[in-house]
DNA sequence: AGAAAATTTGCTGATCACGCAAAATCCTTC
DNA sequence: GAAGGATTTTGCGTGATCAGCAAATTTTCT
């Protein structure tokens, strides 16, 4: 069933994604028009428009996934799992590739990609748009392995949607660590300490 | 130190923000050009950008405007107080005399402003911009109260960004809420399953 | 009143995003 | 393997947004 055509399309989304991120890196993100982005994966301006709405979409697809790729995550966790493994676990997955607990350190390109979402305004603001538009999804999945009422219950949507907060949260601690410290067990930390409760420390 | 001009900035403001939200909501986001507003408010498109970077600024200044004044609201909170209450009667505050405990609705004006908000796109990728936008003075303001230094400790980024998501969480289950019920409650019931921990409600 | 400072405004240019229809490309079926 | 159908790409045109710049206007200060 793989066709020509999908693998044509999506070689071209994986092509203009690349390109939107490289010339961003390289020039700075306001130095990059649609239509260098078009022009350097081989594709009308036009075209571009029809993979993404936006001249971010394409910079921040990555991030896109990645959010995506949590929701599934927690649909395919076994079931019987303990809920915030499970979530826990679900979270951390998409990002454990980039930094992992092993001392490697991340691809340097990987990592000023990640960066420039969170300094970029631009960029920080897409990205927050697309985790928190994709946290209904997040809260479905939520409700349903709790058993809860999405539409009236709000613990799916507040579990959701504050997960999605630590994790920025993390991720924004990671960037700025200055020793470096892996990822995968700052995300944890952060959402092991969302289940238990986040009194002061001093209190 | 009021001047006419320092008023009359805000006069301009203030009629800007109005113009906005009531064109949106009589026509319809798409049907809202930038000179509409400036024209409503009897201004030229061009100083419309002077105060408002983007179509969509002046609609959510309102809310721009209650996150400020949540970190602010934090910020003068009494020193003695326990630190969850000071938070929570901070991020409470702006939203309180939108929603009080009080039986009395609502003006349905308002709320229809707030719900468009969190329903058309555009708005709800603005709304969520400026909130964690500001969310790094209100780690500061957080990690100042606790003591703790912002740039090395996660615990204040941690708890500013999951306090905005909350509230955030809050809201929108307000909005949905069908037999409607008071909001302040429901956003204090949000923060005190931040701070004790959000355990899944059947294990 | 008159100079200095700040704000408003019109003009202009660069860019973006999308509708539409023609051209190019791929897929299916005979 | 060729014709016809379906999908994608592309070019063109349109409407709109946003920011720089300099002139005009308004407020403030002396």
């Amino acid at each position: 069933m793989t066709g020509l055509r999908e693998r044509k399309k999506q070689a071209t989304r994986e092509a203009l994604m690349t390109a939107a991120l490289r010339l961003a890196l390289e020039r700075g993100l306001d130095n990059v028009r649609v239509e260098d982005i078009a022009a350097e994966a081989g594709v009308s301006p036009r075209t571009y428009n029809n993979y993404f709405a936006s001249k971010y979409e394409a910079i921040t697809a990555r991030h896109t996934d990645r959010v995506r790729a949590s929701v599934e995550a927690l649909r395919a966790r076994p079931a019987g799992e303990p809920f915030w493994d499970a979530l826990t676990e679900a979270m951390v997955q998409p990002w454990a590739r980039h930094a992992g607990t092993t001392g490697q350190a991340p691809a340097p390109e990987l990592l000023a990609g990640i960066r420039m979402l969170s300094e970029e305004p631009a960029l920080r603001a897409e990205s927050l748009k697309v985790a928190f538009a994709a946290d209904g999804e997040l809260a479905a999945a939520i409700a349903e392995r709790v058993g809860a009422d999405p539409a009236r219950d709000l613990y799916p949507s507040l579990v959701a949607v504050t997960v999605t907060a630590a994790v920025q949260a993390g991720v924004a601690h990671w960037l700025r660590a200055d020793p470096p410290v892996p990822l995968v067990p700052v995300l944890r930390d952060c959402l092991r300490a969302l289940a238990a409760g986040l009194p002061a420390p001093t209190e």
